[in-house]
DNA sequence: GCTGTTTATTTGCATTTACAAATAAAGTGC
DNA sequence: GCACTTTATTTGTAAATGCAAATAAACAGC
């Protein structure tokens, strides 16, 4: 029967897991890991949102993320707001240390996208990112069990 | 630039942590996790492995494993015996308990590669797993800093 | 405008994990 | 066959993680 290495989900976390690894260890003499960078990125797209919304997309556990942001906040790069409309929620806003870090991540990334996509040409990459999308979207269906 | 949904090492987590997550939530109910099927599943391709090749083909750290390796002990999944041709190494048997347990996950590991190929066609998803091992063997050419 | 329910975030706690140091057995050169 | 280096595994320890309980504000119905 299948060995491991034809097992898809094996595949994908080993894939996954190597380029987390390699990636988290360029970000150590930033002072930074691979979730502060996913935080800094989320907000770099849209600046303050909320624990939850952050949670979500960077698919970080919202307890994991509270604690993120502690220290997140500790060293200067974003600062907790309560949100405007609404008094239980926090909103997240970068600020000019954070936004100086990001600057100093976003080259590494893009290597780091160049690097694991090397061989590949458009068609395929593109190919990879809606297949990867596509299964993210099939596994919701499964939240339920046999 | 690019935002976060598009970025593929991103992607690949995202897909990769979702399935896990889903797995292991699975395993709970048979008292095993992922990483104790990733274990059994490598030793079902061979019994008698050495922690060091187990380390290796489960991407799971030594030392890590090392832990994993005494619960399962505990739990009678698998016993310890010294290699007989180097008495430095450890060579891990499965048990009957052991046997059992990855019979009763096998089906389970089975509908995972299902649904998470929901679908694909027979190309697609072979194309897809090969992008994911040449993915793994592109990382492997970055083990060093800029 | 109170009462009960839902939603957003945080905290307590136990588990998992990784890195580095420790241990122990081979292999190497002489 | 003795010192030196390398290889295989384990242990110490500190940080990250996830679940469940706690807190706090909003909302719903009356």
């Amino acid at each position: 029967m299948e060995p491991l290495e034809n097992y898809l989900p094996y595949l994908l976390n080993r894939a996954g897991g190597r380029i987390a690894e390699a990636f988290g260890k360029e970000m150590r003499p930033l002072g930074a890991t691979l979730q502060i960078w996913r935080v800094l990125a989320a907000l770099r797209e849209r600046d303050g949102r909320r624990m939850g919304d952050l949670a979500a997309t960077t698919s970080i556990e919202v307890s994991t993320l509270t604690r993120l942001v502690d220290g997140m906040e500790k060293k200067g790069l974003v600062v907790r707001r309560r949100a405007a409309d609404d008094a239980r929620a926090i909103v997240l806003h970068v600020t000019a240390g954070g936004r100086r870090l990001t600057g100093r991540i976003l080259p590494i990334a893009q290597r780091y996208e160049r690097v694991a996509l090397e061989g590949f040409d458009e068609g395929e990459a593109s190919l990879l990112k809606g297949a990867l999308r596509r299964l993210h979207a099939n596994m919701a269906e499964l939240e339920r069990p046999t």
